[in-house]
RNA sequence: GGGCAGUUAGCUCAGUUGGUCAGAGCUAUCGGUUUACAUCCGAUCGGUCAUAGGUUCGAAUCCUAUACUGCCCACCA
């Protein structure tokens, strides 16, 4: 590569333009590989590199990129992101370390799923009913892969410094095997279990639903006031109230708040269910909202998430009275169980029918016309059931235990220090892990049944578990029988393997680990030193990471966490395609260049803090790259080509001093500042002094002590004094822009390597600013 | 309802161990420059740092309360 490509053209700076270059000059080193040794200036072996830091363990920085979504090109979000894990590669890469970013993509589970289903399915008159799991596998797997690879593009063109060599799918084979080793190890350590649960039920999809998987939808509804009779007492009754009084039929108890004077008599009394005839306690439990309906709540552990919560709740604190849940409504939303002559109608049937017969009994008090939000299924839009199945759980309790001790005991640190409470009292509140979705793109379990499983619903309203018609009481029992296994492999052509796939936070919380192992440079760079990413994410991800790392490795994944504030549009508004606020990177990066958006997303901003995509400021950290760019050229204009070798006494002058002296404070400050995690704020310092002390002020004083001829073109300071001075002047100009395309370099890599390239160096100095050294004070005499 | 933040010049925001911290950029007004600069430079205008108490020799900075704003979680029987 020769200095001609990287000549100090004429007119402002192009930033489009001189990036893609600088870009290709990179990506055609190995400067990104860890493996690059500055010394012989080539990449080592993986093997050579082994060995230097086992000599020199302090000499490696590794951060894990956050993998987004495969699917799509990453988005402004992703990309500021970037900015900071490159910002702190870049540091360290110039404080002699060897430095490992570490790219990936994330096979996103249910979002994925749906991506591909509408965009590439669909188009081909395809879904899930007319083609095999396999197919469907093969064909996103492949279109994930084209995705990716335009995914990688946008993450290079923003100057992200990973080693792209080792980019990893989140579903690559190797991945996908280890990540199966720890849920085997979490099996066989009895941390993992079968359990049934109450969950988010899309009778249409026939799938289990996430929370986030599902919407809001308002409808209009009746809400039934409805007697029930107490044991004993034939003229009292308790009021409820409820919108879906089909469900009625599986209510185990009524529920109301311990000090609500109007059911102080009833404590610890039954109610009867009306039409089932069917004895229910009446219990307390101080969440009840008195003023809410009737103050009192028929319970309906198996078709109401909140209900469920109470009764478990209940159950915790009354061993001895335990409530019971029974289930009446079935995967395919109709009526089951002990629900007398309402058996095998579907939901909405069974509600008009509850109604008139209630009606008939005189027990229905009143109904009253409301507005009802109504969980929907996101992609089709039914209605959620929520009814009582089989998933698979992590136990919590051991973890939780060390996503405790991380934090608590100062292992792990966060930053901004305040997330740190989020975090443990997420932590602290955590329960048992459902990890098991009913999905075709993921990671399938290892587990393999001799049969068909089915799940039914028996006389008393309880799930029960039949493998190839054989009852099962749990999967241990169902292993017991040879009628399951956990393997990789099958272990015959009669045996199915588990149709679900594993929530897309099991395989990405393991991701710090998975790919070191993958490279099988876990040895040299586990545990990573900063994870960095969004504080959306910290519990579902970070929180993760912490847990699984331990578990699998003994070791906690990173050191710090750095979570950046979100992007948000130019109104101030969340970005989102459907508001229309969005901005192409395309256009920012053409308009601003690279290094003018890593700009705004650094220059200013703390952890944690959200800031908007601001036009102006892009307007003026445009203009500091041109700043920055003509103050170049005009140094150069004005330095000899040796003046880097220079080491006489120079005969500065008190501007000369002041100018030295201003960069001896900085470069000490802004070094301490990136450690930390403060360069949002310190780079305001270092974009001030450029521009002011080093442009406006000491430019401007020198320039007459550097000419050499009038505007006539006549010889001007000819005096050996002048010529004594000007020396003075050429060097520290020459070593003030030197320090400060140095510090600079991590925030706007592109244009400082540009300028770098033509800039007089010593001999023996680094090819790539990337690898030049971080500056160090200067001596004023 | 629970949790976490924020409230500083017209606008967008800095100000982390309480003592040159009352700031930056943009905007506005005025002047200058064009042998680096789609310009750039200099100057000016502008805030009782949400409100009320408290701690302190001293508080934008710590504590309490209040009022707004935002985010996350849960829920609406």
């Amino acid at each position: 590569m020769t200095q001609e490509n990287f000549e100090l053209y004429r007119g402002p700076y192009n930033a489009d333009e001189s990036e893609k270059k600088i870009l290709a000059y990179w990506l055609a080193h190995d400067f990104y590989k860890p493996e690059y040794n500055k010394v012989t200036k080539k990449a080592d072996t993986v093997e050579e590199m082994r060995q230097y830091l086992a000599e020199n363990p302090d000499k490696k920085f590794t951060i894990i990129d956050p993998p987004p979504n495969a699917y799509d090109r990453p988005h402004i979000g992703n990309i500021s992101g970037y900015a900071y894990q490159d910002l702190l590669g870049r540091f360290w890469r110039m404080n002699d370390k060897r430095v490992l970013l570490f790219p990936g993509k994330d096979h996103a589970g249910i979002q994925g799923e749906v991506v591909v289903l509408n965009d590439l399915f669909k188009p081909q008159g395809k879904n899930k009913n007319n083609i095999t799991r396999e197919e469907f596998y093969e064909q996103t797997y492949q279109y994930f892969t084209e995705m990716m690879a335009r995914a990688q593009k946008d993450e290079q063109r923003i100057g992200l410094s990973a080693d792209y060599a080792r980019d990893t799918f989140t579903l690559d084979p190797k991945i996908v095997h280890n990540v199966l080793q720890t849920f085997i190890d979490l099996y066989d350590t009895g941390k993992v279990y079968k359990g049934v649960r109450i969950v988010n039920w899309c009778p249409s999809c026939q799938t289990a639903l996430a929370d986030i998987d599902t919407q809001k939808k308002e409808r209009e509804s009746a809400m039934y006031y409805i007697k029930y009779p107490i044991k004993g007492e034939s003229d009292k009754f308790i009021t409820i109230a409820t919108t879906r009084p089909e469900t009625m039929l599986g209510d185990t108890a009524v529920v109301v708040h311990p000090n609500d004077e109007r059911y102080t008599e009833f404590h610890g009394k039954t109610a009867i269910l009306p039409l089932m005839d069917r004895e229910i306690p009446i219990i307390l439990d101080p969440i009840i909202e008195r003023e809410t309906g009737t103050g009192a709540l028929k319970l309906t552990p198996a078709h109401a998430t909140e209900d469920y919560e109470i009764m478990i709740r209940w159950n915790q604190a009354n061993p001895d009275k335990k409530v019971e849940n029974i289930s009446v409504i079935h995967k395919d939303a109709k009526i089951v169980g002990p629900a007398g002559k309402y058996v095998g109608v579907t939901v909405g049937e069974a509600r008009e029918a509850v109604i008139a017969d209630l009606k008939a009994l005189g027990l229905l008090e009143k109904e009253e016309k409301t507005l009802q939000r109504v969980p929907v299924c996101e992609r089709c839009k039914s209605i959620i059931q929520p009814i009582m199945s089989s998933q698979w759980f992590i136990k919590t309790d051991e973890m939780k235990k060390d996503g405790l001790d991380a934090v608590e005991n100062g292992h792990v640190s966060i930053h901004p220090k305040y997330m740190t409470k989020k975090y443990l009292h997420w932590m602290k509140n955590l329960r048992d892990w459902p990890i098991s979705r009913s999905l075709w793109w993921g990671y399938r379990f290892p587990i393999w049944y001799k049969g068909e499983v089915e799940e039914t619903i028996d006389e008393n309203g309880q799930i029960t578990e039949q493998i190839n018609g054989i009852e099962i009481s749990d999967f241990a029992d169902a292993v017991a029988k040879d009628l399951a296994k956990v393997s990789f492999e099958s272990p015959g052509t009669e045996w199915k393997q588990d149709e679900n796939v594993f929530d897309t936070w099991f395989s990405s919380g393991q991701w710090p680990y998975v790919t070191l192992q993958k490279e099988e440079i876990d040895d040299i760079f586990y545990p990573t030193n900063v994870m960095e990413t969004g504080y959306d994410i910290l519990e579902f991800w970070v929180s993760r990471m912490i847990m699984l790392g331990k578990f699998r490795t003994g070791k906690y994944p990173f050191t710090d966490v750095y979570l950046h504030g979100l992007v948000k549009a130019g109104d101030g508004q969340k970005m989102s395609k459907s508001k229309k606020n969005t901005v192409s990177l395309d256009e920012l990066v053409t308009n601003y260049g690279a290094d003018g958006l890593r700009l705004l997303y650094i220059v200013g901003n703390k952890a944690g803090a959200s800031y908007r995509l601001d036009e102006e400021k892009l307007k003026g950290y445009r203009n500091f790259l041109n700043k920055l760019w003509n103050a170049s050229k005009f140094s150069m204009m004005n330095l000899p080509s040796d003046v880097a070798e220079w080491t006489d006494n120079f005969a500065f002058t008190e501007d000369d001093k002041a100018m030295l002296e201003k960069l001896n404070a900085l470069i000490p400050q802004v070094a301490e500042k990136i450690q930390k995690f403060r360069f949002g704020i310190v780079s305001l310092d270092l974009y001030d002094s450029f521009w002011h002390d080093f442009c406006d002020v000491y430019l401007e004083a020198i320039k007459q002590r550097l000419y050499t001829k009038d505007r006539e073109g006549n010889p001007i300071n000819t005096s050996d004094e002048a010529v004594a001075s000007r020396k003075a002047a050429q060097w520290t100009l020459w070593k003030a822009l030197d320090t400060y395309l140095r510090l600079l370099h991590p925030y706007i890599p592109f244009i400082t390597e540009y300028i770098w390239q033509s800039f007089p160096k010593k001999s023996g100095e680094s090819e790539t600013i990337m690898y030049a050294t971080w500056p160090t004070a200067v001596t004023v005499k």
